[in-house]
DNA sequence: CCGCGTGCGCAATATTATTGCGAAAACACG
DNA sequence: CGTGTTTTCGCAATAATATTGCGCACGCGG
């Protein structure tokens, strides 16, 4: 499978999982207003096909212990791409850096982590973030509250497009 | 339930689901080494006391046509509650905004935004967003590329804590 | 040592997931 | 338009999982 176009009712399925990932099968199929056997090959098909890439928990992370959540801008000393890739690598490995996103413009990197408080924040950026090679700027955001935290893809968009092309 | 501590069961629990929400009951009380009954009773306890706060699919949004992924560091001229909440209202009227975080420093908020490609991201940031009331600057940067984006919270930060704690 | 609350596991039942298969719908083509 | 082909559906049967009731073991405070 390469990219089968989806129909409606992948679309449907996709968005109702999004929104709730662990809905049974049953009731999934009698939302997209099919029987339960094809509804599971038809999520089982969009698993193999990666537009499912997995299912997550969403933990309450401040209940959890982790108070403190710090957007972090990042520029290197060198664009080259073994030292972009290298500190991708470094940030593939520290835990607290949840997110790294390349951008375009002024700045290289932009990070997303989280952490229990921010003393621990703060031995992070000193001791691993700060003295990383080609690190040269780094600025830090301490996130206040956070208005929204949708995940994944705003299925009503999609929907508009296709209406409109059709 | 206010806040019951939570003990290493309930915390293998957390971190199983957040990896994959998906999986049985079955699976999970194996893994976390109780019966199938009381872990599926600790995963509802977990759920009611806010622990948990959803499941969701992860969906590829590229696959699915959103092409464009964009961080928007917005300012405002007034921060003056109303001003600050009119404005986290609005992201969260608008689809294209996913995510929406106020922080402390020179600018206000980031969000992060999906898109189906540029142009449409455009649309919106000169139709919507800049036109909105007391944005005072917005500063865009594209995503390039995606190096991690890790759902949640550390589990093994954690441990480690309450292992030097303990 | 005893009573009490908490949490476990077993066993039974209700639901759900999964598979095989024939039939209907969609499609390509003559 | 028919017809062969492919795809996808739904039904029915089976396997697996979720859920509930209940008795037992453990830890704790009299």
């Amino acid at each position: 499978m390469v990219a089968a176009r989806l129909d409606p009712i992948d679309r449907m399925i996709l968005s109702e999982l999004q929104a709730d990932g662990r809905m049974t099968n049953v009731e999934l199929a009698r939302r997209v207003g099919i029987s339960a056997p094809p509804c599971l090959r038809r999520v089982r098909t969009l698993e193999e096909a990666g537009l499912i890439r997995g299912y997550h928990a969403e933990i309450n992370a401040r209940e959890l212990g982790f108070e403190v959540q710090v957007f972090v801008m990042v520029g290197l000393d060198s664009q080259a791409e073994t030292a972009l890739s290298a500190f991708e690598n470094r940030c593939r490995a520290w835990p607290l850096v949840r997110e790294c996103h390349m951008l375009n413009g002024e700045v290289d990197f932009i990070l997303k982590c989280a952490a229990p408080d921010l003393s621990s924040f703060q031995s992070f950026l000193t001791g691993e973030l700060l003295t990383a090679p080609n690190v040269a700027s780094v600025k830090t955001s301490l996130v206040i509250r956070v208005a929204k935290d949708e995940p994944g893809v705003p299925f009503d968009v999609l929907e508009e497009r296709l209406n409109k092309s059709a």
